[in-house]
DNA sequence: CCTTGACTCTCCCCTTAGGGGAAGGTATAT
DNA sequence: ATATACCTTCCCCTAAGGGGAGAGTCAAGG
């Protein structure tokens, strides 16, 4: 019998481990003291110990040790256990992977031009949203605020207050200046009539969505659009689907277009 | 101006976040409202919003990113940082590599043999270990119980007490069974004086030591041998040094053989 | 003007796997 | 008998928020 001291120099267990894992129920000593409350351990224990050492460096969880040592549960839920574990690893193995590059992009970037960007591009996970919308091809990009007229009259007709800024997304394949594919919509907190041309409707969610913000008046738009292009390259996405514009704060909110907030929303996939 | 559900909307991210990086000062509210408490964000604070999840992504801290923040510390320290960082990750990356393989190594055993085997191999950091100990090239294993013997009468001669069981280290290369070289030691606390062929002396720390409790009688020592041996491989681990056997029950705490303890450790470096 | 429901505030406890330390009791060698 | 090393329980701490309680606030409808 090994006092608790003389039991974490044999195994190379801090002697609070080892108490934290009577408390868990993990590893009871082989006798306590029932006077003075000194645990001892047995020589016999360290195979028990050895092993909840070798599944915590598995990256189980103690919970999750503590059941698979009651012994009498069936192969197939270790199975299970262990793939689970498995799949757990492989994902955070790619999302570090990912971290890595990103930092070394960084790295790279800084050694060359001395300084952060001005926006960071960031990845979401956007749920679906409810919006009023108006989906048309317009000649140019500044016909636009036709649809936002229609979309307007449309909720003030039926005194339906927006729920958040309004925004603008662009089914266009490819980057066009003419005929420009687009919708323009309001987020709503209940369900809308669908007028002529105004449709209520749930944007789709999009599990990655690369989102920058811009700020500052439109003209300076493509410095930002490339940037989040290059981000997007460099990290190893693609585009995977529509164009969002948020107009945070636009022409609605503020007459001075210096202080204009727009974020712009692009779907990526992994390449 | 947005009340703080509104501005969690637009960015995504959940109010208890918000309130979160409040407090620690992250992001503090364009506007609290001194008599209610409420805060009011600006849609000009996204781009800090979103300047911290970008350095979240990358796995640095809240600290961390408060510091970065601070705009006007030098870009040499933040490139410091992000190699931290990247550092960091790197060795994360190699830890979860290796989780990874001991998880498949399991769980194509699982399936082939449909159970866990008896012992359990565990990598440890192994301390500095003072002992006293006698080294000699013996003819036989069995021959070995006269360095015991030496040994003991030191101990009994000099009044030292064992701070630990009994160990021996294999020197040899390969395997042999005759001309054994062994050192034979006892841990102790202090330093010993150095006798004839009993000397005083530091194990020296091993990082990476391999371990494995071996139970019974030293018949069966192959089987663990053998059990150590194959997790070294399946593992793509190496030998790097001698073999230590730590006789944690033996013949001076035991009568019986079959409760025999032992514990098996062997250096190793990854290949 | 009042009510109602949706928001918001602060405060407290919870999560992992233990670490650090305080206050007090125990074992053991001299 | 005492000095010292060792043991016990108890409490607070970690990072990044999540969950919920109790109370106050805002905006819209009647």
């Amino acid at each position: 019998m090994f006092k608790i001291g003389e039991f974490s120099r044999l195994s190379q267990v801090t002697v609070k481990t080892l108490r934290h894992y009577d408390k868990l129920g993990l590893l009871k000593p082989a006798e306590v003291d029932r006077f003075t409350g000194y645990r001892y351990y047995s020589a016999d224990q360290l195979p028990r110990l050895n092993r909840i050492l070798a599944l915590k460096g598995l990256g189980l969880s103690l919970e999750q040790i503590a059941q698979l040592l009651e012994s009498d549960l069936p192969p197939a839920q270790i199975r299970g256990m262990l793939r689970l574990k498995q799949a757990e690893i492989q994902e955070q193995l790619q999302e570090e992977q990912a971290q890595l590059a990103q930092v070394e992009w960084r790295l790279r970037r800084i050694e060359q031009e001395e300084s952060m960007p001005a926006q960071e591009v960031v990845l979401k996970n956007i749920p679906a949203l409810q919006v009023v919308s108006v989906r048309d091809i317009v000649p140019t990009f500044g016909d636009t605020h036709q649809l936002y007229g229609e979309l307007f009259a449309y909720l003030g007709q039926h005194r339906i207050n927006p729920a958040g800024p309004p925004l603008a997304i662009y089914y266009d394949e490819e980057y066009r200046e003419q005929n420009v594919d687009v919708e323009v919509a309001v987020p709503v907190v209940g369900k809308a009539p669908t007028a002529a041309r105004v449709t209520g409707q749930d944007l789709p969610p999009i599990e990655k969505m690369a989102c920058i913000v811009h700020k500052g008046a439109y003209e300076a738009f493509d410095v930002t659009y490339g940037q989040l292009m290059a981000w997007i390259e460099a990290n190893g996405y693609r585009m995977s689907g529509p164009i969002r514009e948020i107009y945070v704060r636009g022409p609605e909110s503020s007459t001075d277009p210096s202080t204009y907030v727009t974020e712009i929303q692009l779907p990526v996939e992994k390449m």
